[in-house]
DNA sequence: ACATATCTAGACCGAATGGTCTAGTCGTGA
DNA sequence: TCACGACTAGACCATTCGGTCTAGATATGT
């Protein structure tokens, strides 16, 4: 255990990265091996519950990045205002690279009937992560708290609709815009 | 060709509420055709390339609703404001009514992959026709044409994610606070 | 050198997938 | 009454789905 084996990595990233671009039910197993180059063994030596075990950790490895370019965003930024704005061109910047395609990582991969409980929940944590983590931000940043709330909720709400947007429009037009829908021109 | 027969239009609308929970993968030939009562034969009489028209089909049919519920909004107001006001609500109480899950009709079922490009033009052009009508009624309660353009890319942007965020809260909470969050409290 | 646990390899499985095809039913106009 | 088009019915098909299983490779500790 002293460092972990590339193999359940690699299955991961693939995971996350085909999940991202074509939705849970859209991608098969078979794709995610070949991406990844792992044996099928691999998979559920890993991931004893199959795809959806792999999902929920692609959904939460991908949840982590995300808090990352947030953190990397937020270090050199003067204002809230600033470390949103440069969160927003770094993903816009991403989905770009990614055939401008790529959507929410976590809707994406883990929006798939109503009745999946466990992958409801795991949503709602992993957002409320992002929102706790960019409220804290804005705080250190100089934002009052109760405004660094209603700053980290604008965030979040209009970034999925950006992206949304940015996915229909085949440009990343729309999530470069967010920062001005939220703090106006 | 009096009228259209009733079986076909079960099948759309199975079809559209069903993608619409699911998605385009997450939903398969044999529910809908159970959903709908219609036997196979149908399906592929009424939509010679099967699933994927049948898609097409439903997603159109979706926004003609969604134009409806659009217009009906519009109808009583007095400003552009109280339109897109009460079409907010609107659209949560139909979202309450799908048991705080259903998503937009359009990219839930027309996000597929990347490649299927009959899928992507007509995403674009339903977002194109949704921008269009509500710009024309924001004008016609009396915005400027610049503003009302600007007003229907806020609405249409932020719904998509506020639709997405009712979704992993299972609230219409983020829904309602659309117009709030384009006019300001 | 050996024992043990971890991981790889891929053949194999039943179920479900989307789609095809042929036989037939039904309603309508001549 | 018959003929013809629209539509229904479901058996049937190849393929792919996610998942299991066993045999063996590989590494680690003794």
């Amino acid at each position: 255990m002293s460092n972990l084996p590339p193999t359940r990595d690699r299955l991961v990233a693939a995971a996350a990265l085909l999940f991202q671009r074509k939705g849970y039910h859209g991608v098969g197993v078979a794709e995610i091996l070949e991406a990844s180059e792992a044996p099928k063994g691999s998979l559920y030596h890993h991931f004893p519950n199959g795809k959806s075990d792999l999902a929920l950790a692609a959904a939460h490895f991908a949840a982590q990045e995300t808090l990352r370019i947030l953190d990397a965003s937020f270090e050199d930024a003067n204002t809230a205002r600033d470390g949103i704005t440069t969160f927003c061109y770094k993903l816009a910047k991403l989905f770009t690279l990614h055939d401008n395609w790529s959507g929410c990582p976590i809707s994406s991969t883990l929006f798939e009937s109503p009745s999946n409980q466990e992958f409801r929940l795991n949503t709602r944590e992993i957002f409320q992560e992002w929102h706790e983590a960019t409220k804290a931000h804005a705080i250190a940043k100089g934002a009052e708290p109760e405004n660094a709330d209603a700053m980290a909720n604008a965030l979040w709400m209009t970034l999925q609709g950006a992206w949304t947007m940015s996915r229909v429009r085949g440009t990343s037009d729309p999530i470069k815009q967010v920062p001005m829908l939220i703090f106006g021109s």
